[in-house]
DNA sequence: AGCATGACGGAGG
DNA sequence: TCCTCCGCCATGC
């Protein structure tokens, strides 16, 4: 793993209960930028004891659904744990989404 | 050493 | 709002 997968690992860390951040966002918060392909790449090989399922897609959909509904259910399960809630498609309601600035 | 492939995202139609 | 087209770049075959 490369020192930026490391410090990108971090940051998903500092993600505070009950919020959630894009992909885009956590790649950007780190010293060396990263695409959100990159960092959502990196998520999907991240350690178990990270809180991934507050990294969702920027306009708040799941992303984890299309490759694995299985993953995409748990992941749901998990946010709704946390009190965020969702709208008519899915999507995680933009009031939850950390301030970008909070990831720094 | 290519090349397709994403747990992405923003712009444009 | 939805869809497509691109830029992105680490990985695996």
């Amino acid at each position: 793993a490369s020192e930026s997968q490391r410090e990108l690992y971090t940051v998903v860390e500092k993600i505070p209960h009950g919020t959630v951040t894009s992909y885009g966002n956590v790649g950007k918060a780190i010293t060396n930028p990263v695409s959100g392909l990159v960092a959502g790449r990196w998520m999907h090989v991240c350690p178990p004891e990270l809180p991934w399922w507050r990294v969702v897609g920027a306009d708040g959909t799941l992303k984890t659904y299309n490759l694995n509904p299985d993953v995409g259910h748990e992941q749901r399960k998990r946010l709704t744990e946390e009190d965020i809630e969702f709208d008519e498609e899915g999507r995680v309601k933009a009031e939850f989404f950390l301030p970008f600035e909070a990831l720094l």
